[in-house]
DNA sequence: CAGGGATGCAA
DNA sequence: TATTGCATCCCTG
């Protein structure tokens, strides 16, 4: 390690020619140049920045909350007929599989009980304490980690300044800590209410830009499926049109449930789903997942050779690329172990998908920013949440700048279907209203 | 106090 | 036995 500022200065333009060197041999000279490069001074703008919180609404809404989860505490301490701690897995597995006996249905990888999610809804039916704790948990969860969370990040001008970290995943997505504006809840009656806590100031409103179906679309891309492109040609719900294939159903007979199969389906698919794990997700059988998988394959028969052509390319080469040339290396690919083998196959699907949204959206951010700049525009990003950016504009330049996010976040790159970013404006995140 | 496990939030 | 992350809480060493 260098010893100090200096000697750090010294090694670091020892290793320039070199690594320059390496960059422009893999192929990464555009990427590094273009994009990582210039998107460092957008990234510290924004984190400077900052984004501003409604403060006083934020510690009514922890109260609030507050309030109600006391009550669902209070009834559980009686269907239970003692006082513990609910949050601790371990002692909410003793009260419910020891003391009220309810049936265990599953365990957790390392071989204790399991409260999970899943396996209280199953239990929510009959008990109404499972229920309950859920509830809890729900509201905990969200008054703990983003109410309180968010409260301790914020600095005297009630403004939060997530980092932003440019090369901490394996796809070459972001990520933002302290706090992570990343996970703000979305869903949900307080998950919603959360949201509004993310405010304009006086004089501005917010503008959230997201691309529509970016990684399916650039599965579409990817695959070259025809079925598949033809859909966002001709902006078809895709979905629907999962739906529609898949269940041999006309357009206009797609029922919500049905759509609903079909989107987790769509999803699945770029993460190199099996039939077992479909199966769970949609609470059916394996053999009626796998069924529905090769109905979708017979319909979009593109996308089944993409998958077999990335993974043989990464058993030959040891890594995938997106389409910017962004590599994973994945040295599992052919591991004796068929969990990780396996698990290096579904990376290999997912990671030119995922990894390829990531280049555009920060091929889109360098633009608009300059854009924003050049312009002279009052208007600031504030957040990126991997397919949506939220900014700051002044109050009288809303529609100018939507518009030019728009197109700039439309044209960065030109995949063989279109590109859509939707454009919605509103007072704060979790109000918003479609404007284009 | 550090770190792993369980849990759950987002795209 | 679906991809990528981060935060909180519990619990142990």
């Amino acid at each position: 390690m260098p010893a100090s500022v200096c000697e750090l200065a010294l090694t670091v333009a020892e290793l320039s020619p070199i690594l320059e060197r390496e960059v422009k041999e893999a192929e990464m000279w555009e990427l590094w140049e273009h994009v990582e490069m210039p998107l460092i001074f957008v990234l510290t703008d924004m984190e400077r920045h900052g984004v501003l919180i409604d403060v006083n609404y934020l510690r009514q809404l922890g109260e609030e909350m507050m309030r109600a989860s006391k009550q669902v505490e209070e009834r559980i301490y009686q269907i239970a007929g003692v006082r513990f701690n609910i949050r601790s897995p371990q002692q909410l597995a003793e009260v419910l599989f020891n003391r009220l006996k309810l049936p265990m249905p599953k365990r957790t990888p390392g071989g204790k009980p399991s409260t999970a999610a899943p396996v209280l809804e199953a239990l929510a039916k009959e008990h109404e304490i499972a229920r309950l704790v859920l509830e809890f948990r729900e509201l905990e969860k969200l008054r703990s980690t983003f109410i309180e969370g968010l409260l301790s990040a914020v600095d005297p001008q009630h403004r939060v300044h997530t980092t932003y970290d440019q090369t901490g995943t394996a796809t070459g997505r972001l990520a933002s800590s302290e706090p992570n504006l990343q996970n703000i809840p979305a869903r949900g009656d307080w998950g919603k209410k959360i949201r509004r806590a993310f405010i304009a100031p006086k004089g501005y409103r917010l503008i959230s830009a997201d691309y529509s179906q970016i990684e399916l679309r650039i599965l579409a891309h990817l695959s070259g499926d025809e079925a598949l492109c033809q859909a966002f040609e001709r902006g078809e719900d895709i979905h629907t049109q999962a739906a529609v294939s898949v269940f041999g159903v006309k357009p206009e007979e797609v029922t919500e449930d049905m759509r609903r199969k079909a989107k987790i389906l769509n999803f699945g698919v770029a993460y190199g789903i099996s039939a077992y794990g479909l199966a769970q997700q949609l609470g059916i059988e394996p053999e009626e997942a796998q069924r529905i998988i090769d109905r979708y394959f017979e319909r979009f028969p593109k996308v089944r050779n993409y998958i077999e052509q990335i993974v043989e390319f990464a058993r030959q080469n040891k890594f995938v690329r997106t389409l910017m040339n962004r590599r994973r290396f994945l040295p599992d690919i052919d591991n004796p172990d068929q969990r990780l083998r396996e698990a290096a196959q579904r990376a290999a699907i997912n990671t030119p998908v995922q990894g390829t949204s990531a280049d555009i959206m920060k091929a889109a951010m360098v633009t608009v920013w300059r854009g924003l700049k050049e312009r002279g525009y009052d208007a600031h990003i504030t957040m990126q949440v991997h397919d949506e950016l939220v900014l700051e504009v002044a109050e009288g330049q809303v529609l100018e700048v939507a518009k030019f996010v728009k197109r700039q976040m439309e044209s960065v790159f030109r995949l063989k279907v279109p590109l859509v970013a939707e454009i919605k404006v509103g007072d704060n995140w979790g109000e918003m209203e479609r404007i284009l």
